[in-house]
DNA sequence: ATTGTAATCGCAAACGTTTGCGATATAGTT
DNA sequence: AACTATATCGCAAACGTTTGCGATTACAAT
């Protein structure tokens, strides 16, 4: 380990002088300088993060906190995604990731204990614990996917759009003759089963069209929970012509329900699918799907973060990233 | 921020009194003990992290390195089951996981900057750059999957267990009658890839059976190379009658590829599949599979880890976990 | 020769801990 | 009463940086 006081030793120099010329400061004589940058790549020298943590008042990371509801939440690539898109940017503007996941992990004890300069909290549950803490604490903290529009507490959030995209995607069954749409959604208390599932409700009422609550199913956002659910669907006594499914795990899920009945997409029943898998198009058939872009969340979320840490404020309180309907073979009228 | 300065002014006390009392340490009266953890609790303090690294030599955080081959390496769940079990081993010792994303994080950096106390690499190439940084130094350290056995350099590592239960699958293959097995692998210089393709060209050997190299192809261990990969066996003279996918990503490529091209599963071609998936029972027939256990490798990776980082030492070099082949009804007697 | 200006440089404090050591106090033993 | 053993406690150094401030120097302008 070497110090800055063993390369202020090699030259002849005070330790600020090694540091000034080291961070690119002026005050320190160009050939001087010289010398001790030269010096410093040759003793392999790396200043000691604690150290300047300790006198900036900043680490240079920022926590990533992703509860686990379930047993493997993580296994969702909703969250790679979004981590993939944090990285980016944090790296960028040289800020390391902190990973906390688990519920063990207070968010609030990672910045009092200045493990990070700041957290995003990827909660999907609105009334997540956590997200709750940051109410009377003014703590850098952006929250992924966020709260609902109207919350008492407002946090700084970055979301994927759901309410215009779903109905686009709804308007389009409607269209193509289907009144059976069954909606595989998530758990209660998440933004986006509450968003979607407004948007389903308004465009109904809107359409006139009388909503049987048999097709609205909540999973708990796992493949698992798609197969079991629409296996209840399929149960009906009047299955669904259609099903739109929440995540890309329901997806999966669902349709290997619907072979495994030895029903055929889109012939029988209809699919479309929500979600940043870069997979649709192989599915078979081709999933026609709502393309959620969630790296550009993440990317959005790291940056409003960062803006946050290094200005005190954050311009944009609630980002919204666009999603769009892609329509591909899964989707077509519904069987006479 | 409550500093410890405040804590032991609120109770006429020194530091070093705040220090041993929070720390459990003895020397100090168990009365004041007492006021000192209640002030704090009261105060709402939480030590200064970075502090106690500068004095303890340690930051109690372990850094987890995952190299971007692709653009997308990080979606496999391979890399989500690493993390988890990660986490829960790391958490449990008190230490923080600090991610890096992408190739542009020298882990040697990390280390030397003193961010983190040693570093779990999750390379899936032989000659990975950064794992060859590690020879001429020693940190702690632990390779995941780890170098071909015999390699020069020796680095503690933790891997799956490859070759038993792929000889295994393959034997199972090969008394149902099947001769024209092909292997989607991965790439070329993964240490699964090395190990599986000779795993497989000896039991060919073994049983006097010709190597037809067209049903060996090498993948990027991505879902679209799947059934890319799928599309150019299927496209042979001599289309091969069962088919092992690398991992989770390949082996629903190319099923997709499969029922793309109107043939069933496992009348016409027999599947297994390879990898941590939890949904294999799910899969449209339910697949076949080598099953890894991915978290048991991150779970004990970071326990290796830990030990270096504590004890200086490593007692195990090379651990395996064992991997087991689940037969379900992805695969049948080959189509006369 | 004097003053002014600017650049270079080092001292020392500060960041918030932990910890060895010596000082003091208390209780116990003879 | 004298001594020992033990427990409690604070001082101050140490960890490796950054940085404000004052000191020094050089050089030009007066």
């Amino acid at each position: 380990m070497t110090t800055i006081k063993e390369i202020a030793a090699g030259v002849n120099a005070s330790y600020s002088a090694v540091s000034r010329a080291l961070n690119g400061k002026k005050g320190v004589n160009p050939e001087l300088r010289k010398k001790i940058i030269e010096l410093a790549k040759d003793m392999n020298y790396f200043p000691h993060s604690s150290a300047q943590a300790l006198v900036q008042k900043k680490v240079g990371v920022i926590g990533v906190i992703i509860p686990r509801t379930g047993e493997f939440a993580f296994q969702n690539p909703y969250y790679s995604h979004i981590l993939m898109g944090l990285s980016q940017i944090a790296n960028a503007a040289d800020y390391q990731l902190m990973l906390s996941l688990g519920d063990q992990q207070s968010y609030t004890e990672m910045y009092h204990r200045r493990l990070v300069d700041g957290v995003v909290i990827v909660a999907n549950r609105l009334d997540d614990p956590l997200l709750m803490e940051v109410i009377h604490q003014h703590i850098p903290v952006v929250a992924v996917p966020g709260l609902a529009v109207g919350s008492e507490v407002e946090v700084p959030s970055v979301n994927s759009e759901n309410i215009v995209s779903f109905k686009q995607a709804l308007k389009y069954l409607l269209d193509l003759g289907h009144r059976r749409i069954a909606f595989i959604t998530g758990k209660e208390n998440s933004l986006y089963t509450t968003e979607r599932g407004e948007a389903y409700r308004t465009l109904f009422k809107e359409h006139n069209i009388p909503i049987n609550e048999d097709y609205i199913c909540e999973s708990d956002f796992s493949k698992t929970d798609g197969f079991r659910l629409m296996g209840d669907l399929l149960d009906l006594a009047q299955p669904p012509t259609a099903v739109i499914c929440m995540n890309d795990l329901v997806a999966p899920g669902a349709i290997q329900q619907i072979y495994r009945r030895g029903l055929k997409i889109p012939e029988q029943i209809s699919v479309i699918g929500i979600g940043c898998s870069e997979n649709f198009e192989l599915y078979h058939p081709p999933l026609t799907a709502i393309r959620t872009q969630v790296q550009a969340v993440g990317n959005k979320a790291a940056q409003i973060l960062i803006e946050q840490i290094e200005t005190g404020g954050c311009r944009e309180k609630r980002v919204i990233i666009d999603s769009e309907l892609i329509v591909r073979q899964s989707t077509t009228v519904p069987p006479s």
